[in-house]
DNA sequence: ATCCCTGCAAAATATTTGCACTGAT
DNA sequence: ATCAGTGCAAATATTTTGCAGGGAT
């Protein structure tokens, strides 16, 4: 897909949006940082600084892996996009608005996104019983997914992560 | 009754369970091991590798970091201790036994302790409709307690993790 | 012209590993 | 006597930071 400039979706909102956040706050929207914007939304997914780095190195070859870790802070307090500890290892990046859970599989990596609702009463509880405020977006939670875990089940020893 | 004529608590049940599922496995019993048991069995809470270090190091000085590691890496095989990623940084480790959600603040730290209860349906529920089972003990919730919330909400500053 | 953003290198943080030696069994 | 475990140093992996120059406004 070509990404930045014909048949916006919904999606390029984002990156107009973000743009114009960046202004507000008195900040510079400069090449690296639309490249950066651009990969995100483009993989509309999970991805790791380093992978966004990847991504733009084909097209822009001088933007460095310290750029990228700080754009994505910038655009982290712009609350463009959040980022996730899916246990060892990376951290990855992804859209604010793409609210939802993430359940990571520790055997095999896995990541599987749980519709809001299921979390839902769990968090209101949370939040009546215990005072705590869950973020959403900022959680995640570690298990098997089903074939690994049948496979624990007939006795392996694996254990990664 | 159980335990021999010593005043044995039921912590202290663990540190021998433990010494015994080493030789089983092959293992030896070496003052580093029964340092780092101890340190952990102690501190009944959440302490890092380098927490378990230091309680070490005031008596025994000469045990090193990358012995601590290593212990806990056997430890973790033989399902005594599990480690957790709480957020940036440092995992944490615990007693196997010890189950519980870990509910971390991401402004603060704090790490609230919640009861299995909470989200035991939850942890139904994505079995049945998602086919995913959750590792309870290696699951931790990222949010904003109380004091951090009502703090965030009244504005400032953003922040850490 | 300002001063935010960037490239580059080096530091910081957290954990792992190669190697030779020591000590538990 | 064996070989798992250890100390030590150096390597990894991920992310952060100091500095000086360049580009967005």
């Amino acid at each position: 897909m070509s990404a930045a400039g014909t048949g916006q979706v919904a999606a390029n909102g984002i990156l107009e949006r973000t743009v114009e956040a960046i202004r507000t706050h008195g900040g510079r929207v400069t090449p690296s940082r639309l490249a950066v914007i651009a990969a995100i939304v483009d993989s509309e997914g999970h991805v790791s600084a380093e992978e966004i780095f990847e991504r733009i190195q084909a097209s822009s070859p001088d933007i460095h892996l310290s750029t990228v870790y700080r754009t994505l802070e910038a655009l982290e307090k712009l609350g463009v996009v959040e980022h996730v500890h899916l246990g060892h290892g990376r951290a990855i990046y992804h859209l604010e608005e793409n609210l939802h859970q993430h359940l990571v599989c520790e055997s095999c990596g896995t990541i599987i996104e749980a519709p809001h609702d299921l979390t839902e009463r769990l968090e209101m509880e949370l939040e009546a019983r215990l005072g705590f405020f869950t973020r959403a977006h900022h959680f995640s939670i570690i298990g098997l997914c089903r074939e690994c875990h049948r496979r624990e089940q007939g006795g392996g020893s694996t254990s990664p992560d």
